[in-house]
DNA sequence: GTCTATAAATAGATAGAC
DNA sequence: GTCTATCTATTTATAGAC
């Protein structure tokens, strides 16, 4: 419980989210995260036991980071329409990242279903996060189908990352997310 | 020219080809390879000089198939409508395959995007071809917008796959398949 | 807790016999 | 053209000194 340790970990654990992010969690070797971190590869194996271990950390930090954002989302109106553009707006506010490596939980859940199953278990927990407070918000508007709205809002999304990364396009991404925003606001303008 | 080295060759190109697609192709190594082919692995470097060699290959390949693919498209009807909703019918088609590893373009789009920037903008080619066809079939409808529509469109499909992916939900396709053909059909009906 | 040295396996790539 | 043997670098992971 050393508080030197606790920080340790820390750092390894935001250097790796960030090279898994970058890189990818395949192509992220614990030599890039000893150089991003200047601990010693041989160190890490006190903090974690496998590579597979520093991803599970990883993944369970970046729904702390999800569940803030979300709540920053609550935090932007009263009305769950207000929530729901707010939420929208992170392809915008993330623009940049998005354009030069798409989107973290797409990106990381697509190669990691490539590999082990339970590692794409694991990955998908980001996308379940985001799917059930979605659901919540539709559910909020009174919504029958909250679930699929969720999940056809969570696809445009991700089709925009990965297209605007692709041809590295951000006018894509302005166009489309007024695009978004104007579905957003006509299912909270619609009856049931 | 030997007939015997050309068969190689293209053993090699489509077992790169699966495995580029179910693995990745950073997790694909010439072990994995070797062992699909039943070809030793220092025989590779007769046909290819590297590992990148290989996946441009493989990446020429994909796109003659999906010429022939876009071919099969533009025989099954002769309106643009009936052009793009074939196309769209590869949701379909591919369900299976799109479960378990995602879009073959995409996905290894997403990786290649981390990687080496030449590697990225080879696979950009196959998203290229896809938007350029696209792009006919709306400008063929009198749409003063087909390259944006073109975008859409492939956003649209993109997202649903990711999502189907992580999820494995074979009824999210069916349902996203239905609202997009009727976003085609409207963009059908409606002027420029 | 921290770090060095190193093990064990695998990667991409080469050399050269046949 | 085909194949075996091998090189070099890098990977995850371990052992053990401090």
């Amino acid at each position: 419980m050393g508080t030197k340790g606790d920080g340790n970990r820390r750092r390894i654990i935001e250097a790796a989210d960030q090279l898994f992010y970058k890189r990818g969690y395949n192509q992220t070797s614990f030599q890039d995260i000893s150089e991003a971190t200047g601990i010693p590869r041989g160190n890490f194996y006190y903090y974690f036991k496998t590579k597979d271990d520093i991803l599970g950390a990883v993944i369970d930090n970046r729904l702390d980071a999800l569940t803030a954002m979300l709540k920053q989302c609550e935090a932007a109106g009263g009305t769950p329409l207000d929530r729901l553009l707010a939420f929208s707006n992170i392809l915008e506010t993330n623009r940049d990242n998005v354009l030069e490596s798409g989107c973290p939980v797409g990106t990381l859940d697509s190669e990691l279903a490539k590999d082990d199953p339970q590692l794409h278990e694991k990955s998908r927990q980001a996308f379940s996060l985001l799917r059930q407070w979605l659901r919540e918000q539709f559910e909020a508007l009174g919504k029958a189908n909250a679930d699929e709205l969720a999940m056809d809002l969570l696809a445009r999304i991700q089709g925009v990352t990965v297209l605007a990364c692709a041809f590295n396009d951000a006018d894509f991404i302005r166009r489309s997310l007024k695009d978004i925003q104007d579905w957003i606001e006509c299912r909270a303008m619609n009856q049931a």
